[in-house]
DNA sequence: CGGCCGCGTGTAATCGATTGCATAACTAAT
DNA sequence: ATTAGTTATGCAATCGATTACACGCGGCCG
């Protein structure tokens, strides 16, 4: 009863052939005997024998893990990204481990020791926002360490990166708002020093830039891509007596946050403002009103993410130059936006 | 510039010491002379040297990582107790693989191997439908991984639990519907074979029963804990006449499902309609309306159900007997739940 | 018939860190 | 001065799996 976990010395003791046999039958077949083959797979069997990833490792230097570093896993964006990531990892046999990013160096030290101690053979970084000197030296030595980045770019770093077309998507997002009739447009910032949330501002600056509109700067609400923000966004909104008719929201949870604020006030979407999001949360299309959003490509980013990163992984010359793949949103236009109804002078709202 | 990543025998080697030393001055530096161990981290830090987790697991046979398996890393409701159950595991200096839950065999054998080829030293599992047989063989055997149920309950496991109190949350949630007037009132249920789903229902029935009042079985909408089956439910509602006046979802998904199904067709929460959540996802405050709910103390259980896990692992014998762990969830009262307005007789509702 | 090839298998080294045991150098006690 | 005890260190075995190399055997070719 007090047995040990079964060793491959167990296996080869039990089939009569010795260790390496053992081991070749279970990882290359075609190398040993019919005969051999059977008389290993029984034994593995009986003895319950499973393989000891510690010993495999250590002789391999290859952890079968993967390590996705994120900045938040309760963000339903991020979690569902590191769902399909988990998925494509499970298919091609890989563990993930995953870590949370914060600032300090205690976290980055963290990063490197799980990469350096061979508990992970891949970074798969969520966030550009890290110190990239130290990526850099990471990926450049002499082990090495594959990096894929997916969602956010660093800029000039040479690392395979997975993407979606932020820009360009923020852009068509606000076109759509200028479409629709909107002249009065503002823009609910993500956090200051995001990349991601730089990508969307550009975009929509290049929409109004295009349609001949002039920016306000009032009308650029700083934003922190949670849904306190945009609450508080609201409250700044209402102080004004020049109001927006049209918001574009850096992402779903801030254009929620803002709704709600507004909604307080008896600012109602769409009569009174058409706000359009950005993500396609779950609950975007449960949302009162229905959230007009850019729905980016999240299963499979998390996918191809992970696919590249395994990809270099396995074979480090795999892919030639750094890789880059740009997935492309698309508007999935719902009930909070509308046209523009009236006369644009007013600027005025009146409450219900 | 080829060089290998150092080892300890490079370290060794700097610091005129053996691999012995070297290793006890890392791990155990007061049973190292003071200047030996200045050398020592001396030369760590010219060479560069960081442990190979792969060697010292095969030799203690430990791997410093939790494996923390759930049904589905999207829901927020369990990436933000992963999100804890990360934090605690980062701050005791361990590692957490993460495992998608699905069904069959294929991942009860990925479970299995996981825990079995000491990739993880113990299991932190979320969710309670899984073949109980083979985790009790897990955690029975000579190895013994250590295993920690969180969120819901394995009946006589005897493994260690840390939960909310899914029963008396769902009575306390009930009763303030009762509270408010209400005599009406219909559940939208989780999934059939949930045991956490069975327990509110339970605690649904509870205070019906107390209050004197009879269940009605239509007014038991079947659902499945996502917005879908709560938008579907509301169609099942609206084709009733004799429609309950108050609704107790047994998570927050559905009831925003629900009523997003339900304002489609002008019922108006909670005008028209009462309705309690349970969870307090990080929408319910911000929803419209904001939503009444059952708060569960998701970070404290993640945390708590981590420390748990690790000190069992850390020393088994720590935790006498099981560990049984309730958390107290809270009562938010928002918007969505509503005093009865006038006579309870007529059932219908019109729309606006 | 001799040499070569290829297949299947075994032997033993190896991956990197830890740790039981041995040893040496001191200190303290008798 | 001898012995016992303490502290700091080294030696070498060990954890479990993989794999380079060697070997034996049978078949085939010249």
């Amino acid at each position: 009863m007090e047995r040990k976990t079964p060793t491959i010395q167990d296996v080869a003791r039990f089939a009569n052939v010795s260790t390496a046999t053992v081991s070749r039958a279970l990882s290359s077949p075609e190398k040993v005997s019919e005969g051999t083959r059977a008389r290993v797979s029984e034994a593995v069997r009986v003895t319950g024998y499973t393989l000891n990833q510690a010993g495999r490792s250590l002789r391999q230097r290859s952890a079968k893990t993967i390590l996705v570093a994120l900045p938040d896993i309760r963000n339903p964006f991020f979690s569902s990204i590191l769902d399909a990531i988990e998925r494509e990892a499970a298919t091609r046999g890989y563990g993930v481990l995953v870590l949370n990013l914060y600032f300090g160096h205690e976290t980055i030290r963290r990063l490197q020791d799980f990469l350096l101690s061979n508990r992970a053979d891949g970074l798969l970084l969520l966030d550009g926002s890290v110190d990239t000197y130290l990526l850099q030296t990471l990926s450049s030595q002499a082990g090495a360490i594959p990096i894929v980045v997916a969602c956010e770019e660093i800029p000039n770093s040479g690392f395979h990166t997975v993407l979606t077309d932020n820009v360009d998507a923020a852009e068509r997002a606000t076109q759509h708002l200028i479409d629709l009739g909107h002249r009065r447009i503002g823009h609910l910032l993500g956090p200051e020093h995001n990349v991601v949330s730089r990508e969307r501002f550009t975009g929509f600056a290049r929409a109004l830039a295009a349609a001949g509109l002039s920016p306000v700067p009032e009308w650029n609400f700083r934003g922190n891509f949670d849904m306190e923000s945009g609450f508080s966004a609201a409250a700044r909104f209402l102080s004004m007596t020049e109001r927006p008719t049209a918001i574009f929201a850096a992402n779903d949870e801030s254009a929620i946050g803002f709704l709600s604020g507004l909604r307080q006030h008896g600012i109602i979407c769409p009569r009174d403002i058409s706000v359009v999001g950005f993500d396609d949360l779950g609950v975007a299309p449960h949302y009162v009103p229905p959230l007009t959003t850019m729905r980016q490509p999240r299963e499979a980013l998390g996918r191809m993410a992970a696919e590249a990163l395994i990809d270099v992984v396995e074979d480090p010359e795999a892919l030639g130059m750094p890789l880059r793949i740009v997935l492309r949103s698309e508007l999935v236009v719902r009930e909070s936006t509308a046209r523009m109804a009236r006369v644009d002078m007013e600027g005025g709202n009146r409450s219900s």
